[in-house]
DNA sequence: TTGATATTTTGGAACGATCCAAATACTGAA
DNA sequence: TTCAGTATTTGGATCGTTCCAAAATATCAA
């Protein structure tokens, strides 16, 4: 009380109790009688007490300290932002608090952050690795019996729990509905080459194109930064060559919008002379012009659900680790020329 | 070591030495002996020690926890979501951690976040404050003598350091740039008007309205949520009357594509038939098409000043409330028509 | 060898909560 | 009044670290 900070036992003090029935009424226990109970409170609204849960962690089993570590790739990226959002929102319905990190794609960064993360006693951590990340990045973690919800990435070999879109099904029916209006040749823009994502993606786009009778053609895979600059080089690139695409599926809408870009840099007017397909569904996707045709993931919900399955194995206390999918859809809008756009114009 | 948990003592027996002399080792005290130093790292890493800082905490004075608290209205948005990567940054650099909390605006969220924030000992607060922040919001916090940093948007009566950029030079120089165009009907659009800020922004459009001798008319100002989809309704509106502005500055960029996409809804080309000026220079303003022309005002940046000035308090002691004003600049690009446009074309 | 001095090391006692076993206060029936 | 039974309250001991004063050890000149 003297020193500034007031304690327990100030607060035992002056309500004239021990500082164990101060605890109890803290825990919100049965065993203390009303009347106390209510002097209790008022005494520790009148001394402006805050409770120090570093202490009471100390005490208790370091799963309980109501914090969880959110490590995300880049925030700048509106997909992962929304993803913070949506973690946010379940952990602080949870009494939870978290702490976020971006480690901008940097290896080192990640393995410091969660490390100073673990030092803080987080109870959980779901995290959307760096790219390059590798299960012995993670294995202190699950050796330790933290639980670990990987998400939007997989991190071969590891035993945490994963949370994924569909990659393999959302490029799939973005081929799909991009021969079912008549292209024939569709590009592949965007996405680096060595990440899993990209592979599951390109499979969906072989896949596709099988469905729908075409052969793959190598040459037009147009593999860059998912970025919205090189989307825009991306697709100067394929013009530039000689038997050019009618349409493309992109890795991202970034790229999608880069493809916009370079497509208008050309005189070219996205969703009239060339179709596009982006992925994620990010906010601009709805309002930009033309609205972009894309595979929805909800970048929220899967924040939300990533969140709930974290708090699951905490609060079960065992982590079993577990892998879900989460389902995309595509969404047409006007950037394939849906009552715009003569499909296959400049085909041939 | 039996219960899972490797403790300084458990080093200290597997060292031979003391708790006392691990404890001095963990702080890289200058006492210990260099042979005793490199043995007890060898065996914290063989036994896998981790720090406990919450226990570190308990006994240090609680201005040392390592922990900043981060609180933001609207994380989606991704000038915000800048801001936060800014923090982020030095907050990293300086050792710590953040608690990153997105109130969606919700001034119940904020209050609860920041009191579990104080729960778990932050030593310090930046935060963008919730729409309809009041002074009594942050007294608890203040009169504890924590530090605590307002940014981008002020709360009048507090006693808090604050970081706001140099709204009214924005303004004025954006109106200014347009006026030396040519335009002589400048329109105002987006922004809630019960804000400090937009007061801040509407009084440099006024000022440079007069600087450039013309009058101030209501009738140009077309207040709105500061939305990408609000800001079309908005300049339908202004379309809507009878006469009409011929350039308009906005609340910020998100506001300004919002413009775009109202102008296009009735088949006016930005930067051509109409110049616009937005406010942010948010990452898309270089990109989009056409590039837009923008007051910057550099959130990373924002974010990187707000957290190195909370450290310096952090580290100070004391928490002598400064206001801090950062500068904008404008960014001319091509939304007004600079080798595009034929200014006032379509004025009178 | 012996102090004196400098270098290292070390046992408690904190920090602010929780937990447990045990004490105390109530209640109503005998 | 006493007693069992229930409802409340309560002192330590404890969590994993830091801090302090004091002890142990090393160093060296006389």
């Amino acid at each position: 009380m003297a020193n500034g900070r007031v304690t327990v036992i100030d607060i035992a003090k002056a309500a004239g109790v021990s500082k164990s029935t101060v605890s109890l009424v803290l825990q919100g226990s049965p065993l203390v009688n009303e009347g106390t109970r209510t002097k209790v409170n008022a005494v520790m609204r009148d001394l402006g007490y805050v409770y120090n849960r570093g202490a009471a962690n100390l005490r208790q089993s370091s799963a309980k300290s109501k914090i969880i570590g959110v490590v995300v790739n880049d925030l700048t990226n509106s997909f992962f932002a929304e993803l913070a959002v949506g973690i946010d929102l379940v952990v602080q319905d949870a009494g939870f608090v978290q702490f976020l990190a971006n480690t901008s794609e940097s290896l080192d960064r990640q393995t410091e952050v969660i490390a100073s993360m673990r030092e803080h006693g987080i109870s959980g951590l779901v995290v959307s690795p760096a790219r390059g990340s590798r299960a012995i990045d993670f294995k202190a973690l699950v050796s330790a019996g933290m639980p670990v919800v990987a998400v939007v990435r997989p991190v071969p070999g590891a035993k945490v729990s994963s949370l994924m879109s569909d990659n393999h099904t959302g490029l799939f029916s973005a081929v799909e509905h991009l021969a079912k209006l008549g292209h024939t040749r569709i590009a592949f823009f965007g996405g680096f080459e060595d990440t899993a994502i990209f592979q599951e993606r390109l499979a969906g786009y072989r896949d596709g194109l099988a469905a729908a009778g075409f052969g793959y053609d190598e040459g037009l895979v147009f593999a860059c930064a998912p970025s919205r600059a090189e989307g825009a080089k991306a697709v100067a690139r394929a013009m530039a060559a000689g038997d050019r695409p009618t349409g493309g599926v992109c890795f991202n809408d970034a790229v999608a919008f880069g493809v916009y870009d370079g497509l208008r840099a050309r005189r070219l007017e996205p969703g009239v002379d060339f179709a596009i397909v982006g992925f994620d569904d990010v906010i601009e996707a709805g309002t930009s012009v033309p609205a972009l045709t894309t595979i929805a993931v909800d970048p929220q919900g899967m924040g939300r659900r990533a969140a709930q399955l974290l708090l699951k194995q905490i609060n079960a206390g065992k982590a079993e680790a577990e892998a879900v999918v989460t389902p995309v859809r595509l969404v047409v809008r006007e950037s394939c020329g849906v009552n715009r756009m003569k499909p296959g114009r400049r085909t041939a």
